[in-house]
RNA sequence: GGUCCAUUAGCUCAGCUGGGAGAGCGUCUGGGUGACAACCAGAAGGUCACAAGUUCAAGUCUUGUAUGGGCCACCA
């Protein structure tokens, strides 16, 4: 094996290999040590129909960060993955692929045979997802992976169904439920989505029964007339007074219905009149209950019309509308037509038309399951991260709606429930019953209906560690810590978590619950298959490394808010982890001998530190301690913006540089600290980075010297805990000398002088700022590129032709072998001075404000003084140096 | 209709509990300098949407306005 990394940062080259020699160690399994306090993420099971996407990959990318970051700080981390069976998005896949095969219907192919090559479809691409998952660096257990539909999963959602049935919040009824005509299938409330779209309303003429003028009504919804059993005024609408009571017909039909009075219409929209149609429109329901009216039906399953509509029977719900409108029409009914926006409502996974339907479904009683859900967010057993999404499930839980939950479907946990062939008695069991306990009929059926997909999703807190039975896992890891999700899940999924986990468990199912946002595309739009501009996230690990994806998904987000898909970003990320790279490329060179053997390097004791490496110590604990705390409080783009910085700005861009003349230079004593140093600070920085770039970090502690009981992987390190030394002066001269070599750069960059041409330097300073100075000599000549510094107090040593800038406490001349542009340098000047003074007359402002000097805080007062008294030298150094030049000008 | 969020550099966005405006990309100037051109050094660039208010102090808190999004909602 090469003793070095490879010259040029190629993932392909590692992570696969790394991911299997972390799976095939077992580590991704707790540590199951009583003593370690538990830490859990039940992962959301993605769909056995999924590909992996970038909202997958944002899931995955903030739970491994946290898991692996708890895991570091020695908590037993549970990660527990596995998928859901997704009820209709996988029917809809296998009735596809059966009609494609074998040219069938799954009617023709019946219950039994159907599920058969359902199983065999989720055998062979359910596993698809989880295959991905690993790409992206997941260390979740497989050990423990879980699918909504094993054995384990459906013995809890019988036990779950049981357990709500037997205490009456599980009830059948005859209700208007949601019905997609398409999926054939009764839908809850939210898997309608709402949508305001360019439509017509229609007024017709109901002419009255005595023969007279009648009443007009509109109707966004003209084939829903034949159902109709009542038109409705409001009792307050002096219209309509005199024909409540009385009859009017239906057009064209000529059956009687009474005109009502009822507080539901409004007399300022439409005529004021409203025809109420209880088995299409859930207010019309409300109304008919109201006045005990019929209930008539006038469309099928799928939407087609029924023999009672007459002509129109078999008919198309549009078909019908469209000749029905056409005939009212030519009988003279139709009044006028208008264009106006209706609110529609479309199935959320076929985007049909959804209509209303008188059908028997089963429900969850909300009421009671909903309050203590939300008193656990309100006392904060449970935490929105952020906060305001609790406002968005109060919202939800305070006006909930009782929930269907059965579907008309084959994929899925069939409902526990028999009927009795003799007596058609109803038992709720979890196997089918022996005898009928009301007429001792043997024979049974079970319900033809399945649960609605989140109906298994909402127990899987507990239904994976075990539950209905006492597991260990139960014990220990139940509730978890964390569940990460999406914004638009919130109510499908983790509301019902919360309410089941209370039912069940007697405690909420999680401490958190970390929202995120959307991945978008560069543009801000939404990715979809429609527009195809979905970024496979497959592809970008192929290009760039999946941890430049994890990156990227953790940097720069608002917690909460939705993120762009940006080449760019990626880019970045992926140039970050090459510099990475190549510091540490360079850091293990210089630890080897020509033999590819380390060299000897001191230790924690032996170690001689010099300021340089005090100054970094300090920078990496000082980081560690804020890292540490933006963690924890799950604010990871901020802390991914530290360690970014630590290690490509203080690690790279100033240690390494300043350790280059002491590695080639002639104290072997020292080189022995120097290697040490770079050593131990760079698999601090690793250890930091780990959670959000995995891979390449733990390649690199792969090729690191260690101790002999060192852990064999850098991913069960314990996380950095900060050193506590007092290295203030060390850092105040490190900070002084780059605030010096920075000045140089400047001058130099200004003067376009070549970096490599060495130039004298004179800074000239008193007292403390002096021996700073001193002491900062070697810094400021290694990296400012100058040959000889000349610290002094007296000015009148200062050569011609020097450039000049200050810092504070220190002027700095640089002479220039070419002439200075003294004009260029008064202008530089004048305009340096005219921020200085502005900056001291704000600070002036400040400190002479009586109400700032007596309210505001001692240090911040202090820091005011501190830098007015900075910004004072620094003018009186302007001034200085200003006058030097007009002297030259002159 | 209700409600939430956003508005900060040319672009994309950070900015935690109020204490002198930041990053990445882009632009401009230099540069093969010991790991790195996927790089190094330097620079320019912002009335923090607008208006009031609270405060010694507001990008940050309050209210309102404008613009753009999201979510929820049974209106014919």
């Amino acid at each position: 094996m090469e003793k070095n990394l490879a010259k040029t940062y190629d993932p392909k080259s590692f992570e696969d290999r790394i991911y299997k020699q972390w799976e095939e160690s077992g580590m991704f399994a707790p540590d199951m040590d009583p003593d370690k306090k538990p830490f859990t993420i039940v992962m959301p099971p993605p769909n056995i129909t999924g590909q992996l996407h970038m909202g997958h990959a944002m899931d995955a990318s903030l739970q491994d960060v946290l898991i692996r970051f708890k895991r570091m700080q020695g908590y037993s981390t549970l990660w527990l993955p596995g998928t859901d069976h997704a009820s209709i998005a996988t029917e809809v896949k296998v009735v596809e692929k059966i009609k494609k095969e074998e040219g069938k219907t799954k009617e023709e192919l019946g219950r039994e045979e159907f599920l058969k090559r359902a199983w065999a479809w989720k055998n062979e691409y359910g596993n698809r997802i989880t295959t991905q998952q690993r790409k992206m660096g997941t260390s979740c257990d497989w050990s423990r992976e879980r699918f909504t539909m094993d054995e384990g999963c459906n013995e809890a959602v019988k036990e779950h169904f049981l357990r709500l049935y037997n205490k009456g919040l599980i009830y059948k009824g005859s209700r208007l439920i949601n019905w997609c005509p398409v999926c054939g299938s009764a839908l809850s409330d939210i898997e309608v989505e709402h949508e305001d779209k360019q439509g017509k309303y229609w007024y017709f003429r109901y002419p009255g029964a005595d023969g007279s003028e009648g009443i007009t009504v509109a109707t966004s919804r003209p084939e829903t007339m034949f159902a109709d059993v009542a038109i409705a005024v409001n009792p307050e609408d002096e219209r309509y007074k005199d024909l409540v009571g009385k009859m009017v017909l239906l057009p064209i039909f000529n059956r009687e219905i009474p005109v009502i009075a009822d507080p539901y219409p409004d007399p300022e929209k439409g005529t004021g009149a409203v025809k109420i149609t209880p088995t299409c429109d859930p207010n019309d329901f409300e109304v008919g209950q109201r006045h005990n009216l019929p209930m008539i039906e006038c469309m099928d399953e799928k939407a087609r019309m029924l023999p009672i509509c007459g002509k129109y029977a078999g008919m198309d719900r549009y078909e019908c509308r469209k000749a029905w409108v056409e005939d009212l029409d030519k009988a003279g009914y139709l009044v006028k037509t208008e264009d106006l926006i209706i609110p529609t409502g479309e199935c959320y996974r076929c985007h049909s038309a959804v209509e209303p339907r008188i059908s028997e479904q089963w429900f969850v009683k909300m009421k009671p399951l909903a309050e203590p859900a939300i008193e656990a967010v309100r006392k904060g057993e449970t935490q929105f991260v952020p906060e305001r999404f609790d406002k968005i499930y109060y919202h939800w839980m305070e006006d909930i709606k009782d929930w269907c939950i059965s579907r008309q479907l084959w994929w899925g946990h069939r409902i526990p429930a028999y009927y009795c062939d003799d007596c058609g008695e109803m038992v709720v069991a979890k196997e089918m019953p022996e005898v009928c306990p009301k007429c001792g009929g043997k024979h049974f059926h079970q319900d033809e209906d399945v649960l609605d997909t989140w109906f298994s999703s909402a127990l899987w807190p507990f239904s994976t560690l075990g539950w209905p039975k006492e597991t260990e896992d139960l014990k220990k890891f139940y509730p978890t810590s964390v569940l990460v999700t999406g914004y638009d899940i919130i109510f499908f999924w983790v509301a019902r978590m919360i309410f089941c986990g209370i039912e069940d468990m007697g405690k909420a199912p999680f401490a958190h619950v970390l929202i995120h946002g959307l991945v978008r595309d560069a543009q801000g739009r939404k990715m979809s298959k429609s527009l195809g501009n979905g970024i496979d996230p497959l592809e970008v690990i192929d290009q760039y490394g999946a941890d430049a994806l994890r990156f990227m998904l953790l940097s720069g987000i608002a917690p909460g808010s939705d993120i762009r898909y940006q080449t760019e970003k990626i880019e970045a990320a992926r140039n970050f982890a090459n510099k990475l790279w190549n510091a540490s490329r360079f850091v293990i060179m210089n630890l080897q001998d020509e033999d590819g053997n380390f060299k000897p390097m001191a230790d924690a004791k032996t170690a001689v530190l010099k300021p340089e490496d005090k100054w970094l110590r300090a920078s990496i604990d000082a980081a560690v301690a804020e890292i540490t705390d933006n963690m924890e409080k799950f604010e990871f783009a901020l802390a991914a913006a530290k360690i970014y910085d630590l290690i490509w700005g203080s690690y790279c861009d100033w240690y390494i540089e300043l350790a280059k003349p002491r590695l080639g230079g002639a104290d072997e004593e020292d080189k022995l600290t120097v290697r040490y140093m770079l050593v131990t600070a760079l698999l601090d920085l690793l250890k930091l980075l780990h959670p959000y770039m995995p891979f390449i970090t733990e390649e690199i502690y792969s090729y690191l010297p260690k101790a002999e009981d060192a852990p064999q992987f850098l991913m069960t390190q314990s996380w950095p805990v900060p050193e506590n030394n007092d290295y203030s002066g060390d850092v105040k001269l490190l900070e002084a000398s780059m605030a010096v070599i920075r000045a140089i750069r400047n001058i130099r960059a200004e003067a376009e002088a070549a970096p490599s041409k060495k130039l004298h330097a004179y800074i000239i300073a008193e007292g403390a700022d002096a021996a700073l100075a001193k002491a900062g000599a070697p810094y400021i000549k290694a990296l400012g590129g100058i040959e000889e510094l000349f610290v002094r107090a007296d000015r009148s040593v200062l050569p011609e032709d020097a450039k000049s800038a200050a810092v504070p406490g220190m002027e700095i001349y640089v002479p220039m072998d070419e002439l200075v542009d003294y004009a260029k340098e008064k202008e530089k000047l004048t305009k340096e001075g005219a921020k200085l003074e502005a900056e001291i007359a704000r600070a002036k402002n400040k400190l002479s404000n009586q109400g700032f000097v007596s309210k505001a805080p001692a240090n911040v007062i202090e820091a005011e003084r501190t830098k007015l008294a900075e910004y004072e030298d620094l003018l009186a150094k302007n001034r200085k140096m200003l006058e030097a030049v007009l002297a030259k000008l002159a």
